[in-house]
DNA sequence: CACGTATATTTCCGCGTGCGTATATACAGA
DNA sequence: TCTGTATATACGCACGCGGAAATATACGTG
C-alpha cells in the first residue's frame, strides 16, 4: 500500500475522495452518501489519512474529513510526461471523453471507429496481423 | 483489475509506461532497461494491452509496444475536480514537488525540520498516531 | 526442409496482501 | 449512566504478483 497510486486503485476510496472534492464531510455523511457500512468507511478513511490524502479535525464526537492536495498532486505530476500524447490533438481527447460519457449513459451505439477496449481478447495470442488497429499494417523498420 | 487506476497501481507497470513515454520499445528493450524477467515483462504488457494502455505491432519475432493515450486520459480527467485544491496556491505545489524531488535524489537523510508545510491542521485533531506524514518506506526493489 | 536459436507469450503454482463483514472497544455528549 | 459515533481487531476469502517451465512463432543456416 505504499504508493498513492495503490491508494486510489480502490473504487470506494475514489468515491470518498470525489465526495470530499465538493466539501468536507463527516464519517456519517460519507456513510449515507455512499451507502457503505460505517466501519468500512472508517477503514478507508484511515488508509487515506495515513497516506496523506485527507486530514481530519474533531468536531465534538465527529470527525470532519477534508482533502489534502499533495498525494493527488503527485499523481498529477506523474502524468506529465504522458500528456504530450493527447495534448497535441485536443479534438481526439474531447471526442474520446464524449464518447465515453455517452457510452456510459447509453450502451448501444456501435460507431464506426473502434473503442479503446477492443483489444480485450483473451485469445489474442500473438497474431501478427494487427489487432483491429488498421493504421499501420506491416512496416519494416 | 477493471479500472485504469488498478492498472497503474503496479510499480513495474508504471515503470514500463514511463519507459514507453520516451519512445516505443520491444519486450527485450524493456527487459533490459528495467532489469526484470522477460516473462514478467510480457505478463505486465498483456495486462497493459488488454486494458488499452499500450498496443503492439509485430516486427519479425519481436513485438514493438507503444503507448495509447485513452486510459491515461481517463485518469487525468478524474483528477480534474481536485486540481482546484492546488492550482490556486502554486507555491505549495512547487514546495512539495521540490521536497519530493530531493527526497528522491538523496534517499537517506531524514530531514531536519520537523514542520513541513503540513501545519495546516492547526485544529484540535486528537488523533494520536498520524500527525506526521507517513514516511514513504516504499521502493522495495 | 529440418533444425536450432532468439524472441515472446502462456500456464501452473504458491504466497502475500488487501477488502469486506462482523465484533469489540474508546470516547464524547445528552 | 446510556447513546450515538468513530476506530480497532479478527477472520475468511479472493485476487494479483512473481517465478519456473512449457509452448508458440519467426528467422537463419546447414
Amino acid at each position: 500500500m505504499e504508493s498513492s497510486f495503490a491508494i486510489i486503485a480502490e473504487p470506494n476510496r475514489r468515491a470518498i475522495l470525489s465526495l470530499l472534492a465538493s466539501s468536507e464531510q463527516t464519517v456519517g455523511d460519507i456513510e449515507r452518501h455512499l451507502r457503505m457500512p460505517q466501519t468500512s468507511v472508517s477503514k478507508h478513511l484511515r488508509v487515506l489519512r495515513e497516506s496523506g490524502f485527507v486530514e481530519a479535525r474533531a468536531d465534538a464526537q465527529r470527525r470532519v474529513y477534508r482533502l489534502r492536495p499533495e498525494p493527488l498532486m503527485e499523481v498529477d505530476a506523474w502524468l506529465t510526461p504522458f500528456r504530450r500524447l493527447w495534448e497535441s490533438h485536443v479534438d481526439a481527447l474531447e471526442r474520446h471523453l464524449d464518447r465515453m460519457a455517452q457510452a456510459r449513459a447509453q450502451q448501444q451505439s456501435s460507431e464506426t471507429s473502434p473503442t479503446p477496449n477492443t483489444i480485450r481478447s483473451n485469445k489474442i495470442n500473438h497474431s501478427h496481423k494487427n489487432q483491429n488497429r488498421p493504421s499501420k499494417k506491416d512496416r519494416k523498420r
